[in-house]
DNA sequence: ATTATATTTAGTTATTTGGCTAATTATATA
DNA sequence: TATATAATTAGCCAAATAACTAAATATAAT
């Protein structure tokens, strides 16, 4: 029972529903991305990530400085809980608009989203390189 | 989306995910039923039904004194949670003793679940009658 | 009518949880 | 080597929640 307890207890909070929701459709993103769409503290973001990994829902793999999440597709016990999330938020609305930020995060250079979390200080831009 | 989360949380707590269990073997119970399960106070299994109500997963239906609790089989949205629920804590050890344990209370007599309950006070035994 | 029973509502308390800031760890770049 | 970046961990606080007791409501039985 306490797996079960585990996954629903970790899908029951609107900004992890999200986060699952943002990575049907984007198969990895890194958790400054997921910061940007969710806009909360990135150790917020770490904590709810987290606990998504420990429920078993999502895996990291780890390159250079990047941390990239993914939901975790081998879990099968997952498949029917996922496809039921999938087809019943399809239409939601604030889901829609979180798709159309979350093309744009992927689009926009890594460096612009750290300068809009940090501030200008952050990422000086080169001269002319 | 507020739908989803509502079900999820509803369904992400121990004790009124032990109740929902107990409904998929048993179509109808009352809440001293519940109360004796679960073995927790009858105004905190209210608020736990009234939660599980309101996300649309049980109904009531008043007879008399008690109020039977059900599934709501007509929300046809939850059926997939549902079926995925059942299926993966079918061999759950405290919820097989769960079910044990519902079925002495569904045999017992009310009255002397109630005197459990309430202790000798209630219910006074009739002479012979 | 009064008393008893089944459930709910109101009000209180303790625990959990989601958010924050600050500090830490690990990796990359100047 | 020193600095910057990405993410996590630690520690704090406020809001949400699950438990409790006591009181209220509704129905049944004496």
């Amino acid at each position: 029972m306490n797996n079960v307890l585990s996954i629903l207890k970790a899908l029951s909070d609107r900004n992890r529903l999200r986060t699952v929701y943002a990575l049907m459709a984007h198969d990895e993103l890194c958790a400054f991305q997921i910061i940007e769409l969710l806009q909360i503290r990135g150790a917020t973001v770490s904590r709810h990530l987290s606990q998504l990994v420990n429920a078993g829902i999502l895996k990291s793999r780890k390159h250079g400085r990047w941390i990239y999440f993914s939901l975790d597709k081998a879990n099968v016990i997952l498949h029917p809980v996922m496809a039921w999330i999938a087809n019943e938020l399809g239409d939601d609305g604030d889901l829609v608009n979180d798709r159309n930020t979350l093309k744009k995060i992927v689009a926009s250079d890594p460096e612009d989203i750290c300068r809009k979390q940090r501030g200008e200080a952050c990422c000086p831009r080169r001269q002319n390189n």
